[in-house]
RNA sequence: GCCCGGUUCGUCUAACAGGACAAGGACAAAUCCCUUUCAAGGAUUAAAUAGGAGUUCGAGCCUCCUAUCGGGUACCA
């Protein structure tokens, strides 16, 4: 049977590590083997919809390359995929009447008084309520009375107080519950829009969903849901329950963590093959060692069964270190158009941007990081004489004096500024005095960056920052020695 | 409270259906090589089966208890 997956997400604000993760896992799923993905939007909870957050949906799936087969604006037949469109055609309320003849539902018109004046305990800050199923005993005389009153009412699922329910997810295998656990849920509420338990039910099985992709938090609502399957004697779809994503203190992500959504990593620099390629072996792993992969290789290799069960540190440091392999491996007119907008960000001046993008690209893990790397390029920093001391180096403050004052006049005299030829030259004068390259270069790169790091070397530098802004700064150096040493 | 889950190096994880006392890889860390500084690249090191019982010839894999983390207990998804 051809698999068709789905998802289903509400839209209610920015896409979530987590909810991508999802919507991978789902396509993956579906693509690994041929079949089928389906976007569902599930909008059924009027007070939470986000304006323009279906737009967010619908622009990170496009970014990180997973296209729906199905979906709102893509009707195979299944349509509408808009759960509030569904509503429209009456799908929820006939679902729902169909349970209330069998007796797996009923009518509820409690008020929320009642309702409110069953909850009994106060545990940590949560109420418990469970529902009495007063409404249960109601007539037939009584509910038509109600109905014709015009009373609001909500339908609920009538759930057995004995026995048990056992159902069957792909990680988790059989869990069972004791059916007094159950509550009766709201399958319809006042305003006459399916709950989503309800509607997932009903979409999936009118939408000829295969597999069930989502997070943790449904695994205590499932057996309600084969309950709701059987009641209908509909076919159960395979379900994968999700680890859920944490932080670094095991805390449940938070949406205001800074980095909890695909957007704010973008925004942060990362790559969106990136994130998807991390995202992916959070809770899953291939069965060799490798780590990179494009969304196409993860199609190739995704194996449902694969995926772990335990919960999945978000660990920014190895996206970094991921979104870094990225980079490197771009190529050169995609990196540049990245990284040059950073560069102009920094350098005002007329330098060559293009190779000061370049230098930093097996340097950085993420586009921002360009900054600090080549900030000394626009401006030379205040920076302590006790830079030229270089152990390795063999660097010390008057041989560093020495170097820059023998070099001077050499640089003073050549005019060719290229990477090579500066490199050449200055050769000549390392051997002439018979010491490591490094005696010589050392002080040359500290008076030209006034930094311990740089992302390129000394000659490098000379030919960037071009002769006059070189040999400023190099007398600047000399005269910043000579200063301290007195 | 009640119910349901999870627990392998600091982190992500591997270990075929319980079978080798060096429990593998990656990130991070440390050391070294290379080097025109720092990176990159190469090499190496340290680091884990939550604790306790039990089943078994044999347990990270099975069972129970404890601890701990999380989820649910909504007219939210």
């Amino acid at each position: 049977m051809k698999i068709r997956s789905r998802y289903a997400p509400s839209p209610t604000g920015k896409m979530h590590v987590g909810n991508l993760r999802t919507a991978l896992y789902e396509y993956l799923i579906a693509k690994h083997e041929g079949g089928d993905f389906i976007l569902r939007i599930e909008d059924t909870d009027q007070e939470r919809f986000v304006e323009g957050a279906v737009d967010i949906i619908n622009r990170t799936l496009k970014q990180v390359g997973i296209e729906y087969d199905e979906g709102p604006d893509k009707d195979k037949g299944y349509g509408p995929y808009v759960q509030s469109e569904r509503v429209k055609t009456g799908i929820y309320l006939k679902y729902a009447k169909e349970l209330i003849e069998k007796g797996e539902a009923y009518y509820c018109f409690c008020s929320k008084e009642r309702l409110d004046s069953l909850k009994t305990e106060i545990v940590e800050g949560k109420e418990i309520s469970i529902y009495d199923k007063h409404c249960l005993s109601l007539s037939k005389e009584e509910i038509e009375q109600n109905l014709k009153e015009g009373k609001p009412y909500v339908i609920r699922q009538n759930n057995p107080q004995e026995g048990t329910t056992t159902f069957h997810d792909i990680l988790y295998g059989d869990i069972t519950v004791e059916n007094k656990e159950l509550d009766d849920m709201i399958l319809i509420k006042s305003d006459g829009y399916p709950t989503y338990n309800f509607a997932n039910v009903v979409d999936d099985h009118t939408m000829e969903i295969t597999h069930v992709v989502r997070g943790n938090e449904y695994l205590s609502s499932a057996p309600k849901y084969d309950r709701l399957y059987n009641a209908f004697g509909w076919k159960i779809p395979t379900y994968v329950h999700l680890p859920l994503i944490t932080n670094e203190e095991h805390k449940k992500l938070a949406k205001r963590s800074g980095s909890s959504s695909f957007e704010d990593l973008v925004e942060q620099g990362f790559l969106p093959e990136a994130i998807i390629n991390f995202i992916a072996l959070l809770g899953w792993s291939p069965e060799d060692n490798n780590e990179i992969f494009s969304l196409q290789e993860l199609i190739e290799k995704f194996d449902y069964r694969r995926i772990n069960k335990s919960p999945a540190v978000f660990d920014l440091v190895k996206l970094r270190w991921m979104n870094g392999e990225y980079i490197k491996k771009m190529d050169d007119e995609r990196y540049l158009q990245m990284a040059l907008p950073v560069v102009n960000e920094v350098i005002t001046k007329d330098l060559n941007k293009e190779k000061i993008a370049m230098m930093c690209k097996t340097r950085i893990e993420v586009f921002p990081d360009i900054k600090d790397h080549i900030e000394f390029f626009e401006t030379l920093p205040e920076y302590d004489v006790s830079m030229y001391e270089h152990k390795k180096m063999k660097s010390t403050l008057e041989s560093s004096l020495e170097v820059l004052k023998e070099t001077l006049p050499m640089l003073e005299a050549f005019d060719d500024y290229t990477n090579d030829s500066l490199y050449a030259l200055l050769s000549g004068y390392v051997e002439g005095k018979q010491v490591k390259t490094g005696f010589v270069m050392w002080p040359i790169r500290t008076a030209l960056s006034g930094k311990e790091m740089t992302p390129a070397g000394a000659t490098e530098i000379l030919e960037v920052l071009g002769k006059e802004e070189s040999l400023n700064r190099i007398r600047k150096g000399i005269a910043l020695l000579e200063k301290s040493i007195g």
